[in-house]
DNA sequence: AACTATTTATAAGA
DNA sequence: TTCTTATAAATAGTT
């Protein structure tokens, strides 16, 4: 509705884009109140353009807190405990894994073999042997092997955010994005092994 | 817009009223998507009909949760943002040791030795040595050691439940997946030491 | 911000 | 609900 058609897609021009928005933003606010009014409904509507600005309209009738909670109840979640469950539950496999490595660590010194069966001692005993020649030929002067990139993983704890949608036919289930959050660097250095606490974390 | 014009008020004929709300959903849906594309916005709308019914839109680049976070954020309100963000921060710091331990099993596994610099490789020569001699000795017949209850500390993970915890879980590590699970399997058998991936966490 | 040619949404009717 | 269509409203491109 205007001079021309045009296409439903990103506008490239930045400007442009912002004017679009800038007016496309009047008119939905409008059509929000109008619908608010005209059929006595509860709407919230809440938008962030590109550059983070925020506009909201929400009914005189309700509060946006209502509407959130009333959203809610409707799906029958709980946004913030799903989301917490999941990062609890997160810590807790991150947990049970450093103690599982810890043990392994403790093990691999000599310490804690108590709960080892002998095969598994002869199987460690050996491995160790084994490794203990490679640190041997590793002290050689031919150390070198440009190894470096031994990448710092992510498992994509980064981000946290999951789609939701719902909705009588109009809404649309979409995905999830991660905001890559990366760890500071380890500086591991110090010469001492077995200088760490094993037992905390 | 319409064969004639109306004033915006509350329809009050309840079937008309019915029909409008229906109609001009889909239209503000359609502005909603339109603009969320055209200007590459965030936005959420919700929808609450007389009658109760329940209609949403949301960006496909966001989730609700995301939207009712930056919402607060915006508005300066705040409902568990520090608790959120102390345990994000757990998170990463428990990743972060995850992947040192991962890197020191490694080590004493006679890989990944290219960091080391020479007193740290001749540490770890002569740690591994001493373990080596303490695991032969436990193959020996004298075998005990009441050191049964060594203790699997616990540092009531049960807490994050809307309170915030730290410290250590423990557990059966092989029960983990990620989620984003691009990982290669870890089945540690009892039996074999050195079969782990210590690559990836 | 305004203007306006066009496109789009929709009120009323079927 | 869905379709039709006359008309009101929104808006793209321009100034």
């Amino acid at each position: 509705m205007g001079r021309g058609k045009i296409e439903i897609r990103r506008i490239e021009n930045a400007t442009n884009r912002q004017v679009t928005y800038s007016k496309r933003r009047n008119g939905i606010f409008k059509k929000a109140q109008e619908l608010s009014v005209l059929c006595d409904a509860k709407v919230s509507l809440i938008m962030f353009s590109t550059t983070g600005k925020f506009h909201e309209y929400i009914s005189p009738s309700v509060s946006t807190k209502k509407i959130y909670d009333d959203y809610q109840k409707a799906l029958g979640i709980d946004l913030w405990k799903t989301h917490y469950e999941r990062m609890q539950e997160h810590l807790r496999k991150l947990k049970e894994i450093n103690n599982r490595l810890r043990r392994e660590i403790r093990q691999r010194m000599g310490e804690d073999l108590h709960g080892l069966r002998i095969h598994e001692l002869h199987g460690l005993e050996q491995e160790m042997a084994e490794s203990l020649t490679n640190i041997r030929d590793r002290k050689e002067p031919k150390c070198e092997d440009p190894h470096y990139g031994l990448v710092d993983n992510d498992d994509g704890i980064g981000g946290y955010d999951y789609g939701v949608a719902l909705g009588n036919g109009v809404s649309d289930i979409y995905a999830y994005r991660s905001q890559h959050n990366h760890h500071p660097h380890l500086d591991h250095h110090g010469g001492g092994f077995g200088s760490h606490d094993l037992r905390l974390a």
